[in-house]
DNA sequence: TACGGTTGACACCGAACGGTGTCACCGGCA
DNA sequence: TGCCGGTGACACCGTTCGGTGTCAACCGTA
């Protein structure tokens, strides 16, 4: 699922949190954070660190894909090859 | 691209921007985060807010994908399903 | 009724983040 | 030779993140 913002980790960490029927607590110590972290987290604050992301998505058996936006299908005919046309921005 | 440590992170916003053929000052003005910022992730830095870290994704038009793991191949035989698992484990 | 588990919500406080400013180093170019 | 842009690397400092501890509210159950 595409995250947009820190409210949708938000809500995809807590539903998986409540899938695998862990409480807060359960999950803190899974993660190695405070249950206060994971609290806020799924209230939707803004500033996380990401270190501490990353743990509790491990303990939930969630994985994290970094991807090109525009670039997925880059060898398509419709494709934008964005990273062109900003080179070329750049360089006129 | 699988992230799975702030470093590949790092490895993929750096050579995504130079890529793009942006500075870490530009970089940086078109997120909204300070120079430090862009060259302290790049070098690694364990922490790092995840708000900062969308915005510099954004700007480098780069997408983050969030999904259970171990249901990425979830129809081959061979795969487990860690939630079923997990849940009989806790209601066991 | 009482008890335990879960959750939201505080205060407190040390540690660290992030911004600003600055410096030196390096490579390209006039 | 000197200048300029990019980068790594500091110091300083205000902000705030995160951990610990605590409390009340809610719910299911004995």
């Amino acid at each position: 699922m595409l995250v947009r913002s820190i409210g949708e980790a938000a809500a995809q960490l807590r539903g998986r949190r409540l899938a695998l029927r862990l409480s807060q607590d359960q999950l803190a110590q899974r993660a190695g954070v405070s249950r206060k972290w994971v609290y806020e987290f799924e209230a939707g604050k803004p500033h996380a660190e990401l270190g501490h992301l990353l743990r509790v998505l491990d303990a939930l058996d969630l994985q994290l894909d970094l991807s090109p936006r525009s670039a997925s299908s880059q060898s398509a005919q419709g494709a934008v090859d964005l990273d062109a046309i900003l080179e070329r921005h750049r360089d006129g």
